[in-house]
DNA sequence: AGCACGCCGACT
DNA sequence: GTCGGCGTGCTC
């Protein structure tokens, strides 16, 4: 007679709570059952890998219900409690359910239980012998400012959050590269995870980690991984086989058995907040980790987020400042503000902008003009009687794209032949309106017919590989004027760069997001940092930075004019306590898709009747949302705040359950701590 | 979420 | 007579 024990599992489904199954005792390949394995489960009509959470005698589940488990999936060792917990903190904060933060976080091959996938791996995973982390290179020597950070960060015992704030250029890689390997010295199985708002732009970061670190296993974690390298590395990461860690948002929650320290590079980067299923900040995660763990974690970047600078100015996180530029010589570029009311532009150019890159093309060197918009022009009209090209399944326009001769919605995808007559009137003069890169690019080859232009977009770079090949040619010197978008904003060293164009920044400054404006300041200081990073020119010229607006008195410019980020954010953070906006207040977003936005509005406004203690809460009025229609589906939000995290969790705790049984038929899902509203 | 079962229209 | 539409109900 077979003994069975009940374990607890979690599957990944959007059921929140714990299926029970029976577990043999002492049976041939079922070793004793443990918090962490994974198993594989009968689960409906289909089998399902499972973690389990809990193993015990009994089961308030009918016997005649409960199920056996199928198989064990032996060939790793079982997740430790302190990631279990990390998941199960995620999925309560995030309001989904453990089993869908927990399983997708496993490689698939894991749990699809390929076993030979999982033996090839599992072979292939080489203790690399103990402490080897001496690196053969000769290190740059540290500035005061850097060598404090570095002291700071590796003298920690304990939770400590670091925000290492210095402009582009300063040296924060080199604190990073130097409190690694402090770190991993100080333990011969300690890891490190570094995270990066997207690996594919910042190629640099990982060159640099591997030549310092010759030696040591190092695995990548992000989403463009093929199923092989992401088992490949996980469980090198999951084994302790793997030292240093480097990864996107989603490496947070890979199983790192030692870590011990985390860095976050540019932490106020938007990418860290995942936009879909989980909406988690990878950020905000790496600071509980930390303190789960107790040890130190370091915010890096040149424009930390209020939520940090807060925490600053609280004393809850340390201040690192790193004051000048590392690089020998270099200095910041020089931030010019043209005022484009002054100085009527032509073709999106002022006068001023066009004679600074002809300088730099007769001195043979490189420009950088930016504009974050990309197509040929955002929108044709007619005239006549007004008619502009919108998207008929989205409220946006469609934006024509010359090169292609279509009309394409940069939204859904649509794309549409250029109608020859206007569709409405029939008039045969429809004008584009506006500007794009592809705009710009004919523009300036009228300039300067001889000059090398590259355009560097989404639709520039569509094939893979073809960003690196066209970044590759930059830095060949192949090419004299680069025109991108905030593709090419990040991670990229230019050495012969001398100026910087900023074409049309202003719409930011009236968007009806209360973060545009921070984001705009932390992009300016960010496309800056492209420029002059090898140093003065080689002619004696200090770099340039030209910021094309009609608004040069805006708060905003006068700060980037300066480079002066402290005051800039003082001014912004009492603006939030007044409104009582993050980080001051806590927000939740509810949304909801229908195919008529009414409908969606009714399900706000039947969640708004549902929720428990609304006293408690603050209660926006539903509204559709600002795109409000994509791909023919309808989208309405309802905001809801509240001063005190703890109120508005305990509320979410009782109220979604109560969503989720009104069985509207509306698609909806929650945000906590929504990055725009 | 899947994937069933379950009762009403146009097809060989 | 059946193939199949998606309504609602369950998954230890």
């Amino acid at each position: 007679m077979i003994q069975h024990c009940i374990v607890q599992v979690v599957l990944d489904t959007p059921l929140d709570f714990y299926f029970d199954y029976r577990y043999p005792v002492e049976a041939e390949n079922f070793p004793v059952p443990k918090i962490g394995m994974l198993v594989v489960v009968p689960f409906g009509r289909r089998e399902e890998a499972g973690l389990i959470v809990d193993v015990k005698e009994e089961s308030e589940i009918d016997e005649n219900k409960l199920k056996d488990v199928v198989s064990v999936i032996s060939e790793i060792p079982p997740l430790r409690t302190d990631w279990i917990d990390l998941c199960r903190f995620a999925a309560g904060y995030y309001q989904r359910p453990l089993g869908e933060v927990a399983l997708p976080s496993i490689p698939k091959n894991i749990r699809a239980n390929k076993k030979l996938a999982l033996k090839r791996a599992v072979k292939a995973l080489v203790q690399v012998p103990g402490n080897i982390v001496a690196t053969n290179m000769e290190k740059p020597v540290l500035l005061k400012a850097q060598e404090q950070a570095v002291s700071a960060i590796v003298k920690t015992r304990g939770f400590k959050p670091f925000v290492l704030y210095g402009v582009t250029g300063s040296g924060k890689t080199e604190i990073y590269l130097q409190a690694i390997e402090e770190k991993l010295k100080q333990s011969d199985a300690m890891q490190v995870l570094i995270m990066v708002p997207e690996i594919n732009l910042t190629p640099q970061l990982e060159v640099s980690v591997r030549s310092r670190f010759p030696g040591v296993t190092i695995a990548t974690l992000h989403s463009r991984l093929t199923e092989s390298e992401r088992l490949k590395n996980w469980l090198q990461i999951h084994t302790g086989v793997a030292r240093i860690v480097l990864g996107t948002r989603l490496a947070i929650l890979a199983s790192m058995p030692q870590l011990g320290l985390i860095v976050v590079d540019e932490e106020h980067d938007p990418s860290y907040k995942q936009q879909e299923g989980l909406r988690y900040s990878a950020r905000d995660l790496a600071v509980w980790r930390a303190n789960q763990l107790g040890i130190p974690v370091v915010l890096g970047s040149a424009t930390p987020s209020l939520e940090s600078w807060q925490h600053v100015l609280s004393g809850r996180y340390v201040k690192l400042e790193l004051p000048e530029r590392a690089v020998k010589d270099a200095v910041l570029p020089a931030i010019r503000l043209i005022d484009a009311t002054r100085e009527p532009l032509q073709n999106g150019f002022s006068p001023s902008l066009i004679n600074a890159i002809k300088r730099r093309l007769e001195k043979s060197e490189q420009s950088l003009l930016f504009l974050n918009r990309r197509g040929y022009a955002p929108v044709i009209t007619c005239e006549a009687c007004g008619w502009i090209s919108v998207c008929e399944r989205c409220t946006a326009y469609m934006v024509y794209h010359k090169s292609h001769h279509l009309l394409r919605c940069h939204h859904c995808g649509l794309e549409r032949p250029i109608p020859r007559v206007c569709p409405d009137c029939g008039n045969i003069d429809l004008q584009t309106l506006g500007r794009g890169t592809q705009r710009i690019e004919e523009g300036l080859a009228g300039y300067f017919p001889d000059a090398r232009i590259l355009r560097i977009d989404a639709d520039s770079t569509r094939k893979k590989g073809s960003l690196e090949a066209a970044l590759e040619m930059v830095h060949k010197g192949e090419i004299d004027i680069v025109i991108g978008t905030q593709m090419i904003s990040k991670g990229h060293d230019f050495q012969n760069m001398t100026l910087v164009g900023v074409l049309n920044p202003d719409t930011a400054l009236f968007s009806h997001d209360y973060r545009a404006g921070e984001r705009l300041f932390s992009q300016l200081m960010q496309v800056a940092g492209r420029a002059g990073r090898g140093g003065v020119s080689e002619h004696g010229n200090r770099s340039e930075v030209l910021i094309q607006t009609r608004y040069p008195m805006h708060p905003l410019y006068q700060a980037a004019l300066t480079h002066d980020y402290g005051n800039y954010v003082s001014d912004l953070l009492m603006e939030r306590q007044n409104a009582g906006l993050p980080p001051f207040g806590f927000q939740v977003l509810l949304f909801a898709e229908a195919r008529k936005v009414e409908n969606a509005l009714d399900f706000l406004r039947q969640a708004i009747d549902a929720i428990p203690e609304p006293e408690a809460v603050i209660i926006n009025e539903p509204i559709p949302m600002a795109m409000m229609r994509i791909a023919n589906v309808e989208r309405a939000q309802l905001l809801i705040e509240s001063t005190s995290r703890g109120r508005l969790q305990g509320m979410l705790k009782e109220w979604i359950p109560v969503l989720r049984n009104m069985k509207t038929g509306i698609r909806w899902h929650i945000e906590v701590d929504p990055m725009s509203i």
